[in-house]
RNA sequence: GGGCGGGUAGAUCAGCUCGGAAGAUCGCCUGCUUUGCAAGCAGGAAGUCCCGGGUUCAAAUCCCGGCCCGUCCA
């Protein structure tokens, strides 16, 4: 690290002095006669019942106080972007304001709304969410207040690290007035997303409040080199500088608002401010990493006050669950708002950890409450700030009960195995920590709860998350092929977009790649966006396969190539094209209607469009019901019967998500400057690079086959439209017809007389049963009639014939006083079965054996029935015939 | 995307380790008991052991593949 990235002007006009901290050795400037840099571990917090600003602000105010600063010196103020950053395809989260401008902005691809900016960016950060509640700091959701400057090479230059610095100072000392005197920045190194540079790390009365970056270099596999553009890259803590303005104990009490006061009110907790504020000054100062780090902070603070741990917890505990239920209802609010469903994969899964941990909460608290009505009380807070949620609040709450009423079951089907564990457990015995582990892993069962189904027979080790970890480490093998390609590629002229009914084109080829022909220019749509690609002729051969690799599109041919330079002809199928493209138009219809039928969480998670069916995945919670789905089904065909234009446009993407917000992302990100915007008025606006029908009349009508739940959080709904629809309607009517003739009713009788079959099916299975019971029982008549008689004990030897039940007929006999029964059968392979009464002793295993000895073959079972088989058929008579010697043998022994 | 658990009567589940005659409880039906109810007694009906392959004389059970549900983790 240079000091010279740091000498800067501002620090220098202004009498600011450079100091080395001597605790960590690190650079500061200040104005103030500071022994070390301030911020933990080096220094406690100060600001505690001593806030240096000049007014208590709440949360709101703090952030129309920074956010007008920054407008009032000449930024532009921009919107919040969604927690959900489907800009871009490499996170699932919001977690930083400069994630907003990666990459379009940052590589030169879009201009930033204004610039130099200014924005409240929400976000979410997962890693520290143990930490939550129990810092006084930590948040899983955060506000990150910044002012962005983006310096092109060769455009205007905004500012840098003097202007940058200065603004943070004067924000601090003449807007939120602080003494100038208290202000610390330490020289810091910043690196982070393939970018680097030096940082400035603001630091106030022992808490970091924010961090001012200047993006310079970015790492290249050849090392790190100097940005085309410098940005600044600024991050404020929202929550941190309402705490110090506050200084109230913790960041909690001075950002949770009412929902806290509302929920200490109702759990009839009141804090003890000196053990809060003392509690929070030994956490800031330890980094807490895992929940031995916690333990020895509430020790230490114990120390520090003067009583015992465990009356500490009966001060705090209470207390953390309310920060949990409160950080955890506020992060719910803005992700399920801006389109997460609670899943089992990937974003969804954070949604669904958020309740559940919010829940368990709640249910350590004893309160009896319902996590959607703390998510409503979240939603009164904050929708003045942020309006959309006004309109989104039914279907965010309606997410959050379902999920609650999801972990509801989950609890109930826990305690029952829990109980069914305990039982199998012996006298004192405890469950194992393994099925601990189990029940946590496999079923979602934290010990802690398992523990209060069975108190006594359940210890939970101190270390046991990290038994659970430990389960699921495994090295992860991870193959990425990159097709070597040519390094660069004719750019192909994309004559479909130009005019979507050209059917016959003239080109050049213009090269061959992977075996597939390039051209100048085409009229064969590649296969992309989930639709298929175009079929035809090219140069008089069959087109199998049309790709697009970047800009360049690759036909596959059945038959030779044409050469290189040459010009062909190319004709599509049109009628292909236009069922795809029928369904394609389907898709944005159903996804439109879908969100206005079933809430705005309804997001594409996936479609394929081919000629003869479709589908598409869509984000929601259960998978439709039948009146759902005729509803559907009827409203998209409303919408085709209005027969809406179509508009297709490229448009630059600022001004398309300025019109049509980050709903136009449905299919993911999109790469661009210029995108694609297809748009059914009134309806649906999606950036997307298929071909569509002009009018929606021209889908003609769309059918929904059937919908399934394909994941968590995922339905699938398949479709037909125009022909493939037709034909659906048709084969459908022939299916009934056929099955009218070959039952001889109309379609109508069908139901009837179906139902009528299967009764009579029924009754006809029973009695047959029932005539071969008599059947069954006159034959053991005659058996036993017959049977040899070996002393006291009755021997049946049966070989039985095709149709008699021998299970049954042995059950029958052995049920006899003193019998033993030997029944062969010969069918393709010989079977044998020896069974007894219950008042013999004789082993029908060996009995089996000895018969079988001459046969082959094999057998076994349990001492009063035994049965076998294999062998060779025809020489089962004269083993029968044998048996009864075998048997009295046995029996004599 | 990966790990783990599961799918057996209307419901909840046992049986699977170690292959050998499909079970329990609740619910349901019939009868008895009771003024009636709760209940009790006796009897009864109810099964594609998720699907498909394989191994075996024999598969709910073992092996392989698939489907579905749950759950933890990224």
């Amino acid at each position: 690290m240079t000091g010279s990235e740091f000498d800067l002007a501002f620090f220098k006009d202004n009498g600011f002095q450079r100091r080395r901290c001597p605790k960590c050795q690190r650079y500061f400037w200040s104005l103030g006669d500071w022994e070390t840099c301030g911020e933990p571990p080096c220094e406690e917090y100060t600001f505690i019942g001593n806030s240096p600003m000049k007014e208590r602000l709440t949360l709101h105010e703090m952030r129309e106080a920074y956010l007008s600063f920054f407008e009032n010196n000449g930024h532009g103020r921009v919107k919040r972007y969604p927690i959900v950053a489907r800009w871009r395809d490499d996170v699932f989260f919001t977690q930083a304001s400069i994630y907003d401008f990666q990459p379009w902005v940052l590589n030169g691809v879009i201009e930033p709304p204004y610039n130099p900016l200014t924005i409240s960016q929400t976000c979410v950060r997962f890693n520290d969410i143990d930490n939550v509640g129990k810092t006084g700091r930590h948040f899983t959701f955060f506000e990150m207040c910044a002012h962005h400057a983006f310096n092109k090479k060769d455009g205007q230059f905004i500012y840098f690290k003097d202007r940058t610095v200065e603004l943070c100072h004067r924000l601090f000392t003449e807007s939120l007035g602080t003494d100038p005197l208290k202000m610390r920045y330490i020289e810091e190194w910043w690196e982070g997303g393939g970018n680097a540079g030096p940082c400035v790390e603001v630091i106030l009365d022992g808490v970091e409040v924010a961090t001012l970056v200047f993006m310079m270099y970015r790492d290249t596999p050849e090392g790190r080199k100097p940005m085309d553009m410098t940005v600044v890259d600024t991050g404020y803590g929202l929550e941190r500088m309402t705490w110090v303005s506050q200084g109230v104990s913790s960041a909690y009490e001075a950002v949770f608002g009412p929902v806290v006061t509302w929920l200490k009110d109702l759990a009839k907790v009141g804090p003890d401010e000196r053990v809060l504020t003392e509690y929070s000054k030994v956490a800031g100062s330890t980094n807490m990493r895992t929940a031995a780090d916690v333990r020895r902070i509430r020790e230490t603070t114990a120390e520090r006050m003067g009583i015992g741990y465990d009356e500490l917890m009966r001060t705090i505990a209470p207390l953390e669950d309310i920060y949990v239920i409160c950080d955890h209802s506020r992060a719910l609010m803005l992700m399920l708002n801006d389109g997460v469903v609670p899943s089992n994969v990937r974003d969804g899964y954070f949604a669904r950890m958020l309740v559940r941990r919010a829940l368990r909460s709640i249910r350590s608290l004893d309160l009896d409450l319902r996590l959607a009505e703390v998510v409503g009380r979240q939603i009164d807070h904050f929708q003045d700030i942020f309006p959309e949620l006004v309109g989104n609040r039914e279907d965010v709450l309606k997410l959050v009960q379902v999920e609650e009423d999801r972990y509801f079951e989950t609890l109930g089907r826990g305690k029952q195995l829990v109980g069914r564990l305990v039982n199998g457990l012996g006298e004192g015995e405890k469950l194992p920590l393994e099925k601990l582990v189990e029940l946590y892993d496999s079923h979602g069962l934290n010990p802690e709860i398992a523990k209060e189904f069975a108190p006594e027979r359940i210890d939970v080790p101190d270390n046991f998350y990290m038994q659970v970890a430990a389960r699921h480490e495994r090295p992860e093998e991870e193959v990425s092929e990159v097709k070597e390609r040519p390094e660069s590629m004719p750019e192909t002229r994309l004559l479909y977009y130009e005019d979507p009914e050209l059917t016959e084109f003239e080109a050049t080829v213009m090269e061959e790649i992977d075996g597939g022909v390039v051209l100048d220019r085409t009229a064969f749509y590649p296969e992309g966006g989930g639709q298929e690609w175009d079929l035809g002729l090219l140069d008089g051969k069959r087109v199998s396969r049309v790709i697009k690799i970047k800009t360049t599109v690759v036909h596959f041919l059945e038959g030779g190539n044409p050469p290189i330079g040459s010009k062909v002809k190319g004709s599509i199928d049109l009628e292909r094209r236009q069922q795809l493209m029928r369904h394609h138009t389907a898709a944005h219809l159903i996804n439109g209607v879908a969100r206005g039928l079933f809430g705005n969480h309804i997001w594409q998670a996936g479609a394929h469009k081919a000629v003869d069916q479709a589908r598409l995945d869509v984000t929601h919670f259960e998978n439709l019901s039948t009146e759902q789905r005729d509803r559907l089904e009827r409203e998209v065909n409303r919408v085709v019967l209005k027969d809406l234009p179509i508009s297709i446009q490229f448009m630059p993407r600022d001004e398309a998500e300025a019109k049509h917000g980050y709903r136009l992302y449905q299919g993911g990100a999109v790469p661009g400057k210029i995108i694609r915007v297809v748009d059914v008025k009134g309806l649906d606006a999606e950036a997307c690079g298929g071909l569509h029908c002009s009018h929606t009349g021209m889908v003609g009508p769309v059918r929904i086959a059937r919908t399934k739940r394909i994941q968590d959080g995922v339905v699938r709904i398949e479709y037909t439209a125009g022909m493939a629809a037709v034909a659906g309607m048709q084969s459908d009517k022939r299916l009934v017809e056929g099955l009218g003739d070959e039952l001889n009713v109309p379609a109508e009788k069908l139901p009837d007389m179906v139902t009528k079959l299967g009764q009579e099916l029924r009754e006809q299975r029973k009695r047959l049963e029932q005539l071969s019971a008599v059947i069954n029982e006159m034959r053991v008549r005659e058996l036993l009639e017959a049977a040899d008689q070996v002393g006291e004990v009755r021997v049946v030897v049966h070989e039985a014939p095709p149709g008699e039940d021998p299970d049954e007929m042995s059950k029958q006999l052995s049920a006899m006083p003193r019998t033993v029964i030997v029944i062969g059968v010969r069918g393709e392979k010989a079977k044998l079965l020896v069974a007894r009464s219950a008042d013999l002793s004789m082993d029908c295993r060996k009995v089996l054996k000895a018969i079988m000895a001459p046969m082959g073959g094999g057998g076994g079972g349990k001492p009063d029935h035994a049965q076998g088989g294999g062998g060779d058929p025809q020489l089962l008579e004269a083993a029968l015939k044998r048996s009864l010697d075998i048997v009295s043998r046995e029996l004599s022994e």
